[in-house]
RNA sequence: GCGCCUUUAGCUCAGUCGGUAGAGCAGCGGACUUUUAAUCCGUUGGUCCCGGGUUCGAGUCCCGGAGGGCGCACCA
């Protein structure tokens, strides 16, 4: 049909032109079709045709599937071929004496990659697989640029994140994770939902980024001539929203941080801050607990327990419960006391005693001792609860105990999952909290955001009792998935641009 | 930002001591009416990431650069 041409890129493509070519000059111009009539999808036709016996060919209707040929066996005079479509993959067998000579001879063009509806009824084959026997087939598509080895699928991680599109379409794993992730934030608005939660969408575009430690995106409008910061927590406008009345308030959304890009962290990511009014921070536990575990149980088809590698994670509720000082010291054998790391000076010496970098504040040292001490062994879900009001500047005080916070984090893997506490809503102590970060800031730690005194005037307008959460959804999709980097649980990661 | 590793055919990978580039798959031609990464016969295909250098000669050694991965640092 076509000559030698080599088999550089260039030639493979220009072979399959030819073959479109060719299928244009008689009439067959796939790119002319503009649908097609699926009812079946390979999953549940096979689900649908498992009774039937050894060389058994089922009755009734015709089903139509559709799909990306992705692998084509020649007989000569048969075909066997593997179509998938987005539930899995399903076996086609051809025969010439059906279809005729000429039908049967566009076959030679129809190639791996290529898209086609195809027609039939399901039967057993020879040696036992369900295998759709096709009496009629469209070309829907062709495919003008050769898939990656059939076998090997694509390995070369760079290509693998540069070019997705081909990553999804060899490696059926990479497809059934993003499709998880779909399904899993679609189950968590779902659940949420069901609680009388709203969702809103709050401004990525801000004056000043607040409500988490990150380094900002920068940004400029033209239209106002002014800087402009990407947001990096949607924290304290959900808490406007909490104020104005909306008491039971969420948003999923894209956060932008300025900062490190490893196998946990991506530039862009999604996270999900929920509030409610009237809750604290124990029925923000339950809540969490509750959310956790159903989600758990929907992604094992209604199991209690994620294997992650080596290690299984059990999420059988209660979740374990230990205080942050408690965790710290018993993980130290009691030589890191309440009474040391709540000083300034003594948590220093701690940190330079575990070896630590010399940290610019309190609250860093704090994070810095937490993560060498007690994170590691934070395998199993558990609440962290108890934290030191100085790593927690929204958050409110301990009734009795004014140096904790009513605060946790849930850990799973040593992986923080959620952050969630009740929400400080005196207006005094929260400008009295961001004039220390100012203080903070001035010490060199350039993390801490600049106060936005705007919220403060908020919660003069008086915030009722509320309790907050914030998940970071990647880690949580990676934890439900199993993936290991977070940029396989992220359709488009962030690469670095082509010199 | 620092360190280690990595980049060879469309894909997955070999390439020894520095001697002028290989395999499998894909492609192309042929055989084959129940295959399973089909098989069998034949066959084509290279900016060895880029730029310098050493050398009679560099995929290989040296210097510089780019992309990527991992670790550290940074960071929820």
């Amino acid at each position: 049909m076509h000559d030698d041409l080599g088999k550089s890129e260039a030639a493979l493509i220009a072979a399959r032109r030819d073959d479109l070519a060719a299928l244009r000059s008689c009439g067959r111009d796939p790119f002319v079709q503009v649908r097609y009539s699926v009812d079946a999808s390979a999953a549940d036709v096979l689900a649908q045709s498992a009774y039937l016996g050894p060389e058994e060919r089922a009755a009734g209707r015709t089903l139509h599937l559709a799909g990306r040929l992705m692998l084509k066996r020649t007989m000569g005079k048969t075909i066997f071929a593997d179509l998938h479509d987005r539930t899995g993959r399903i076996q086609l067998y051809l025969r010439k004496d059906e279809l005729g000579e000429e039908r049967f001879a566009d076959w030679k063009a129809i190639e791996r990659g290529d898209l086609l509806g195809v027609a039939g009824f399901m039967f057993r084959s020879k040696l036992g697989e369900l295998t759709l026997h096709v009496t009629e087939f469209t070309l829907l598509a062709k495919a003008l640029r050769p898939l990656p080895d059939k076998w090997h699928g694509l390995q070369d991680v760079e290509k693998r994140y540069r070019l997705r599109y081909v990553d999804l379409i060899v490696n059926p794993q990479v497809l059934q994770t993003m499709m998880a992730r779909s399904r899993i934030l679609a189950e968590t608005r779902r659940f949420i939902d069901g609680h009388g939660f709203y969702e809103v969408e709050t401004p990525t575009l801000l004056h000043v980024a607040g409500g988490a430690s990150a380094r900002p995106f920068l940004t400029h409008v033209n239209a106002l001539d002014q800087e402009l910061q990407l947001r990096i927590a949607t924290e304290l406008n959900l808490k406007r929203l909490i104020v104005g009345g909306m008491e039971r308030v969420y948003e999923i959304g894209r956060i932008f941080r300025n900062e490190g890009i490893d196998t946990t962290h991506n530039p862009e990511f999604t996270m999900l801050e929920l509030y409610a009014a009237y809750w604290n921070v124990d029925d923000m536990r339950e809540f969490n607990e509750a959310l956790i575990a159903h989600l758990v149980e929907m992604v094992t088809g209604g199991a209690d327990e994620l294997r992650l590698g080596e290690k299984s994670i059990s999420f059988r509720r209660p979740f374990a419960r230990i205080g942050y000082l408690e965790g710290i010291a018993r993980y130290s054998d009691g030589r890191f006391t309440r009474e040391r790391l709540l000083d300034p000076v003594g948590a220093a010496a701690v940190a330079a005693e575990l070896g630590l970098p010399t940290s610019p504040t309190h609250g860093h040292a704090l994070d810095k001792i937490f993560e060498a001490v007690l994170e590691p062994h934070l395998l199993q879900p558990t609440f962290v609860t108890d934290y030191p009001a100085v790593i927690s500047p929204l958050a409110k005080r301990k009734a009795g105990d004014p140096e904790l916070v009513d605060r946790y984090e849930l850990f799973c893997a040593s992986m923080e999952v959620s952050n969630a506490f009740t929400e400080l809503n005196d207006p005094d102590d929260q400008r009295a909290r961001f004039e220390a970060q100012v203080a903070e800031r001035a010490q060199g730690d350039t993390e801490i955001p600049e106060p936005d005194w705007d919220y403060v005037r908020a919660l003069e307008y008086g915030m009722p009792p509320t309790a907050g959460i914030g998940i970071g959804m990647d880690r949580l999709v990676m934890l439900l998935t199993g993936q290991v980097s977070v940029r396989d649980v992220i359709l488009f990661p962030l690469q670095r641009q082509h010199g």
